[in-house]
DNA sequence: TACTCGTGGAG
DNA sequence: TCTCCAAGAGT
């Protein structure tokens, strides 16, 4: 391996062909450190609208610290792994307490910050301040175990530490930004997961794995294990003015702080399902509530779990126990709060019930 | 270390 | 339909 030819095709490739993207117009630290979460686990094509909407109110890190987590998490809705953005303003926070408002540029300070891991790290510090650290995702250890031949399981954690000491060795001094962001570009557009495009490859002249023919054979990544299902029966509850009955998921787990409709996981037989809500709500809240007819049948799934949702309408006579975590709204207030996609598809459900 | 934590799209 | 995923981090 000729590391400078190397570097410099990489490079000459990333300027040519790398996508126009909204997070590339400026190398404002508080902007690349949103798209890198925001890019965490989640398509490119998926974050482009929730990237300028989130940048668009709220523009800086001040912003971003004095802003209601209800709105930030609304501003979130339906982007998944909803911890992030409450892992953000957190660290904002402190940017803006502990740093005068200015995203730290050394590893030590940076990697302190809730949220941010040694891939975000490395990525803000080479991309906003020029540091040669490594950046390691999914793209880049796919990528280098091909090039460089590389065995190790990726879906192990500890292999990532093997990919960081290669780049450490193979990154450019001169432009440690261009030089990441390549690696996770080549393994967006040409070293793809299935089918690489090899002959389009600007560096495969440099890969073992194609010289070898087995670029098809990498990256080594065992599967993983099958989701457990989970029934949950879920009611929306009107009460007498035909307002709606909602509640906040608890501040720590799935779907943390977010909001939803009543509901209860069911380990009874169908036919005692609905007995099963009503007798939950007079437990949890002393409600008496009475349950109606079943309104759909949803099945959500998540990346380790399955809810197989019965959702029904029904309504609320009386409850006892009125907590920061219930809330009574009429159906267009309803939108101001931020709801997980499967208890949105309740509420589609509900609304079609009417027609 | 292995598991938790979302979602919508591709093959 | 089913599987795997896509710029990972927290516990």
């Amino acid at each position: 391996m000729n590391i400078n030819s190397f570097q410099q095709d990489l490079i000459t490739w990333f300027k040519a062909e790398k996508r126009d993207l909204p997070w590339r117009k400026d190398q404002d630290p508080y902007k690349v450190w949103v798209s890198e979460i925001m890019l965490q686990q989640t398509r490119v094509d998926t974050v482009i609208p929730y990237f300028q909407r989130f940048i668009e109110q709220f523009p800086t890190i001040q912003a971003l610290s004095e802003a209601d987590e209800e709105i930030v998490l609304k501003a979130w809705e339906g982007l998944g792994y909803y911890s992030r953005v409450r892992n953000l303003q957190s660290a904002v926070k402190e940017v803006h307490e502990k740093y005068e408002g200015k995203v730290p540029n050394n590893q030590k300070e940076i990697s302190s910050l809730k949220g941010v891991g040694p891939y975000t790290a490395g990525a803000i510090l080479s991309i906003a301040y020029g540091v040669p650290e490594p950046a390691v995702d999914g793209n880049v250890m796919r990528v280098l175990s091909r090039i460089l031949s590389i065995w190790g399981d990726i879906a192990k954690p500890s292999t990532r530490k093997i990919f960081e000491e290669a780049v450490r060795q193979l990154i450019s001094h001169d432009n440690p930004s261009y030089f990441n962001q390549a690696l996770m570009e080549l393994g967006a557009l040409i070293c793809t997961p299935t089918s690489p495009s090899c002959l389009l490859c600007p560096v495969r002249e440099h890969c073992d794995a194609f010289n070898e023919g087995t670029q098809n054979e990498l990256p080594v990544k065992t599967k993983n294990k099958k989701n457990r299902h989970v029934r949950i029966a879920a009611a929306v509850l009107t009460d007498k003015d035909g307002r709606i009955l909602i509640h906040k998921r608890p501040n720590t787990g799935l779907l943390a702080n977010l909001w939803e409709f009543l509901n209860v996981e069911v380990m009874l037989p169908f036919e005692h399902e609905k007995d099963q809500l009503k007798n939950a709500f007079k437990i949890d809240y002393d409600a008496d509530v009475q349950i109606d007819e079943m309104i759909g049948q949803i099945e959500h799934i998540f990346s380790h779990l399955t809810w197989n949702i019965n959702a029904y309408k029904g309504s609320i006579q009386s409850i006892e126990k009125e907590t920061e975590e219930l809330k009574f709204v009429t159906i267009s207030e309803i939108e101001q709060y931020a709801f997980s996609v499967s208890h949105q598809k309740i509420l589609k459900k509900y609304k079609e019930s009417f027609t």
